[in-house]
RNA sequence: GCCGACAUAGCUCAGUUGGCCAGAGCGGCUGUUUUGUAAACAGCGGGUCGUGGGUUCGAAUCCCUCUGUCGGCUCCA
């Protein structure tokens, strides 16, 4: 057995140990699924005549559970018929595992294709009608379960649980709640101890936390909810990444379009998008004329009346359009969180209308671009190459799928990118490349993505002319560099905790008065004026107080540069600046003339570098 | 949308067996001080306790509605 799985083996076996744990607590609950997840594993349990568990329950549940793990029972594989099964079910008054049951009696498997046997713990003995299952029995709790365990309830490592939450039975919206209890797990108490800091670590930096501390954003009830509002200093680091990624976007031939954020609605219904995401548009009315109108919920179809607007020759192609722009989509409001989850998501979205033979070269550039952005923003990538599976879902030529999977394969191959393939991701009307990147403290997060789209070019009728005079269709290449924003933003805040560097910092410089005399007033706004006529970022704290004081609230502040000025500095004409921890190289002040301070600050955010130059 | 928790000053938070004019720290403003690398001192403002309704002699506190936030579920072009 290899580590992962003795660790998947104790996940699984604390999720037994719980739900015994509850069911001694509650003699009546109702137990669902108890899968191992990453991290740990959790429970869905009902404790009837709507009794809920809560938070507070923890302590007496962890007590129950450490008491089955002192008593080290061992895990017994026992095995029943199907049959006998669903009676055991029926005498104990599990009704959840008496529906799992009769599935596997008919079907082999625990539910047809939406979730994953494996996933549930389940018994699945491929697709055939099951026979017999097997249950593990631990003291004086038995359930149905295919294994494995380990060998005794005392070899499960440490665990903690970490909540409860509302989930559907089989993960179905009509079938009713249940609640399901997470808890984390790991081999040693060192390692439980490391991820319960990392998330300790996660928490400070929560972009919602530092967007209210560091003035990044903000919510107004009166706007609604999902509607971010970003306000000066939020709006600079929007600015300083959106620029970043759109100079790529120029340097690899892009050129920039721009449209209404409205449509008439007829365009969706060309395009496919109203049957299958309508109820997610945000419906705008003419007061003028009969027409129905929607705020625009992705950018394709625009871009594609822009292609159509004339006859395109092979000569021409790929013809390439980027915009960074707004999109609406009315989400629903239980999904809505910080930036990650908005309701108005600004996409730097491109959209590259190729021959198929241009195709691989257009997506390497992209890929290319990707690196280069993420590569300077200090992450690590991983690819998903996101593949169809034999679902009937997926429109286009499966020839034309084949040969773009394995184009999409070559060139991550030949990128020297880390990635994997996923069948069933990909979009219904192409494969696509998803890119996660890793954050400063191990998280990953799907951030750009690359997606080969056969279906619009159709829906749409696009068209250029071959060199035969024959009209042909185009491949459309969709893709963001920074994906939405907002949610990019949120990964990129937590990845910094708010600690930006120089090019992206919304304060790069704060000048300290050490007094409040004229002389070193007109210093200081000397230094700002010089500061300002090379286009950095500058304030003046020019406040009656404390240097130490000033300093502080600099440091709060996460300024990447302080300078404190008073006599020595007027007499000299050299600052010491004061610079932010995590940017200096060394630890000795050393001074500079004001200028070659000032040059040194705009060469260093101009190179986009995360560390001090000086 | 669903389940659950929550909403008190600009921010972070006290304040519940329903009861005197609703509190603190930070921030803000004013004054004193003229300051040298993470918090000088003093004073002053600031909240119809998210909204609307109800119960009660009396509601920040109990009940309902709505709005919003958070943890999940579901969804994600």
């Amino acid at each position: 057995m290899t580590e992962q799985d003795n660790l998947r083996a104790m996940r699984h076996s604390l999720a037994h140990i719980m739900a015994s744990a509850i069911q001694r607590l509650w003699p009546d609950v109702k137990l669902g699924v108890g899968p191992v997840v990453e991290n740990g594993f959790y429970y869905d349990v009902d404790l009837g005549d709507g009794e809920q568990l809560s938070v507070d329950d923890f302590g007496r549940i962890e007590t129950e559970m450490s008491k089955i793990i002192k008593a080290n029972e061992p895990f017994e594989r026992l095995e029943m018929p199907v049959a006998e099964a669903v009676e055991w079910a029926k005498k104990y008054n599990q009704p959840y595992k008496e529906e799992l049951l009769n599935d596997l009696k008919r079907a082999g498997t625990t539910i047809a294709k939406d979730l994953d046997a494996d996933e549930l713990g389940l018994a699945a003995e491929g697709d055939s009608k099951v026979e017999t299952v097997s249950f593990y029995r631990n003291g004086d709790f038995t359930d149905l379960c295919r294994g494995p365990h380990v060998e005794s309830t005392g070899k499960v490592g440490a665990f903690k649980l970490m909540r409860v939450a509302g989930a559907y039975w089989r993960g179905k919206d009509t079938n009713p709640q249940m609640q399901r209890v997470y808890g984390v797990a790991f081999e040693t108490p060192k390692e439980l101890r490391q991820y319960l800091t990392m998330l300790e670590e996660a928490k400070k930096r929560d972009h919602r936390k530092l967007g209210q501390e560091l003035d990044l954003f903000t919510f107004s009830e009166l706007v609604g909810s999902g509607l971010p509002l970003f306000t000066p200093r939020g709006t600079v680091l929007r600015q300083e990444l959106t620029n970043f990624a759109e100079s790529l976007r120029i340097g690899s031939g892009f050129e920039r379009v721009s449209i209404p954020h409205i449509t008439k609605t007829e365009l969706y219904k060309v395009s496919g998008h109203w049957d299958k995401f309508g109820d997610e548009l945000f419906l705008v009315q003419s007061q003028e004329t009969s027409d129905q109108f929607a705020l625009k919920p992705m950018n394709c179809p625009h871009h594609n009346q822009i292609y159509a607007s004339r006859p395109r020759s092979y000569r021409d192609l790929p013809i390439k359009y980027f915009e960074t722009t707004t999109v609406y989509r009315d989400e629903k409001t239980g999904e809505l969180g910080g930036l990650s989850r908005v309701r108005s998501i600004s996409q730097d979205d491109s959209h590259a209308y190729c021959r198929p033979d241009q195709v691989e070269g257009v997506v390497a550039g992209l890929i290319d671009d990707v690196q280069t952005l993420y590569g300077t923003l200090g992450m690590s990538l991983r690819a998903r190459l996101s593949f169809r599976d034999s679902d009937d879902k997926y429109l286009g030529e499966p020839e034309l799928w084949e040969e773009a999977q394995a184009t999409i394969r070559t060139l991550a191959e030949k990128s020297k990118l880390e990635y994997f393939e996923a069948e069933g991701e990909a979009a219904f009307y192409g494969p696509k490349i998803d890119f996660m990147a890793t954050d400063a403290i191990g998280r990953e997060h799907q951030v750009a993505t690359v997606q080969l789209d056969f279906v619009q070019p159709e829906r749409f009728g696009l068209e250029y002319t071959t060199e035969d005079g024959s009209p042909s269709r185009p491949v459309m290449v969709h893709c963001a560099l920074l994906g939405s924003i907002e949610r990019f933003l949120s990964v990129y805040i937590e990845h910094t905790a708010g600690r930006f560097p120089v090019w992206v910092a919304p304060e790069q410089i704060r000048l300290i008065s050490v007094n409040q005399e004229a002389e070193t007033l007109s210093f200081v706004d000397d230094v700002v004026r010089q500061a300002k006529e090379l286009g950095l970022r500058v304030t003046a704290d020019n406040n009656n107080e404390s240097v130490g004081k000033k300093i502080r609230s600099a440091e709060i502040w996460k300024v990447p540069y302080t300078i404190v000025l008073g006599e020595k500095e007027i007499a000299g004409g050299e600052l010491t600046p004061r610079i932010r921890s995590d940017l200096a190289v060394s630890s000795d002040a050393k001074s500079y003339a004001v200028n070659e301070f000032l040059k040194t600050v705009v060469n260093e955010a101009k190179s986009r570098v995360n560390k001090s130059s000086l």
